[in-house]
DNA sequence: CTAAGATTTAGAGCGTGCTCGAAGTCAAGC
DNA sequence: GCTTGACTTCGAGCACGCTCTAAATCTTAG
């Protein structure tokens, strides 16, 4: 993920001006306006933007929003397709709710399986950040456990 | 990422035997066959594997140990190309601590402004869901504050 | 010795998620 | 009206990390 930060701005009054430029909802977002418009493509956007009348986009504090979910939907690794299915979900409107439901769930269990895992990663790196630190603050003595072939600690 | 379990076995004996079958090798470490093969040709294995003499890879100990670090770099985001560097370093063997510890810690940074990222996230999802849950359990009273579109809470 | 199954190589193929490009349209300032 | 630059569509292209294939070779059980 390349982290574009989003930058913050005051929300866009509902049904004042005409709405924000493609451009400037990527800023507003930090999504770029070639992945805004392959969003809308892939179906993640399901409340279709607003267009002026020559078929430019204008963006809504809403659509904003929603870009903005779906952002940390990526963010914590659900696939497209999954979002396209969310998005469909909330465009049928009332009575699957329930299902919107088990799909959060379930990749809410997803983000947690993949946060316990990251952090038990972590701390095998930070014991090799540590074993490194040692070495070079002891000045490499501490070479000989790993006998078999150059190269010392892996 | 796949997630298949590697399956702990008692270690194999230093120079006991030949080592093992890169089919077994693949079920200890959780690496599929293809997988091992192709990280070899990456670059990612330094110290080149034994051979039988008809050409079969024989896995030791360290082989898999080395391999499942690869795993959890891997698992924490690092890009093969930045891991065959980690392994140029350490088959270089000493005098580069300093290099490969830059890499590490280089690293973890990434890695907990990744974990800080996925429970901001994570937070917001339980905070969706919560939502949902409340809205279950009232019977969707509360559809109101979404007037713009059919839908509700997006 | 033979048959069956595992392993080898190098290269091709694939799924994902963007990212870019071309050719045309629109909008705003002068 | 003209020019300039932003925006449009939609298909192609790309980077990544596997994953699979084919044809040949090795190993092992019987």
């Amino acid at each position: 993920m390349l982290e574009v930060k989003p930058q913050p701005e005051p929300a866009v009054p509902p049904e004042t001006g005409a709405g924000l430029s493609i451009a400037e909802a990527a800023r507003r977002t930090g999504v770029s306006a070639h992945t805004l418009r392959y969003y809308e493509r892939a179906g993640l956007v399901i409340n279709a933007v607003d267009r002026t009348s020559g078929g430019r986009r204008r963006y809504r504090q809403l659509d904003l929003d929603w870009i903005v979910i779906c952002t940390k939907l990526r963010g914590t690794g659900m696939p497209i397709k999954v979002i396209r299915r969310y998005a469909e979900l909330v465009s049928e409107g009332y009575g699957n709710e329930q299902e919107r439901l088990d799909l959060l769930e379930a990749h809410r269990a997803e983000v947690t399986a993949q946060l316990a895992e990251l952090q038990q990663n972590l701390k095998i790196i930070d014991h090799k950040i540590d074993v490194y630190r040692g070495r070079l603050a002891v000045g490499d003595a501490d070479q000989l456990w790993a006998p078999r072939r150059p190269g010392g600690t892996r």
